[in-house]
DNA sequence: CCAATATACATGCATATGCATTTATAAATT
DNA sequence: AATTTATAAATGCATATGCATGTATATTGG
């Protein structure tokens, strides 16, 4: 079934684009002018403080948060060298390290919050009703999951 | 009102953003594996073919695809080099230049459509129905308005 | 007409991403 | 136990992106 798409999914897909850029450009831009750190370091800290004092390893963070391996690595260098995250080798597995938050970590994580949080309302949030997001979200949730399941892709 | 975001307004707001990256990925992956350029290759092209023999300036370019200015100078670089598109000087304004497409370019766009429609279709196209797709449209829609009217980007 | 400012585009430099490969250890197979 | 295979993570190299600034021309306002 190689069929070209129609008016209607082109439509849907280029507006699919075109929002998420625009919606994460926004709440970049706001973090940036805050002097905060870029929207990925906020994933991953707030990984990293839900799972607690033990932390992750790097391959749960890069299934939980949609990263290729060596994108993590380094992303994850950068966030130690920033002294938000510490790295120590697994006690059992030899191969691999335990990921865990540090507090300069949890304070920068909290002052990105409301930064974050304020952008994403003021460009996102308010503009669908509570009705409207719940439609949305179905809708993407949808797609997400067919995406998941179809692809070899995670 | 600087308020924080509620449940519904979080859990769009991630489902937003994840699926278009795994949506996105999948093109791209789609247009790598056929040995063929990157989507937003595709985006100058079809521009650059509708807009005719003339071609377009660069900063129109840059308003219709949302590009920063410094990416798209080097993103028309690349595909010059390629020979997929012809630069010359522009005749009244001295600043600036005219941007048009070559024959070569209008055939890889068009070598670029099936894979790029096929892979937007597996993903995307087949799993909502087009009352669906309206919906989603409508919603995002929405979304984009206001995002370009509030804001000063674009 | 000329100085000030705005617009169009390019570029040096830092950072981020992708790809392929490497290193190290663990698990499985014989 | 030795060999193969799989998994965890890092890295060299190429490409892409962002930021600030540079260069050139155009427009505006005195």
């Amino acid at each position: 079934m190689k069929k070209t798409p129609n008016e209607m999914t082109m439509r849907a897909w280029v507006r699919l684009m075109k929002s998420q850029h625009l919606l994460l450009s926004h709440v970049e831009a706001a973090l940036k002018a805050a002097n905060l750190p870029p929207l990925t370091w906020y994933d991953v800290l707030l990984e990293l403080e839900r799972a607690g004092d033990d932390g992750l390893r790097p391959f749960e963070l890069e299934r939980d948060l949609l990263l290729a391996q060596y994108n993590l690595s380094r992303l994850l260098d950068r966030i130690e060298k920033a002294g938000f995250i510490h790295r120590k080798a697994h006690k059992e597995d030899g191969r691999g390290q335990m990921v865990s938050i540090t507090r300069a970590g949890k304070t920068v994580r909290h002052k990105m919050w409301p930064v974050y949080g304020a952008a994403m309302n003021e460009i996102f949030g308010d503009h669908l009703s509570e009705m409207q997001k719940i439609e949305l979200a179905s809708l993407l949730d949808c797609l997400i999951n067919c995406a998941s399941t179809d692809q070899p892709e995670n």
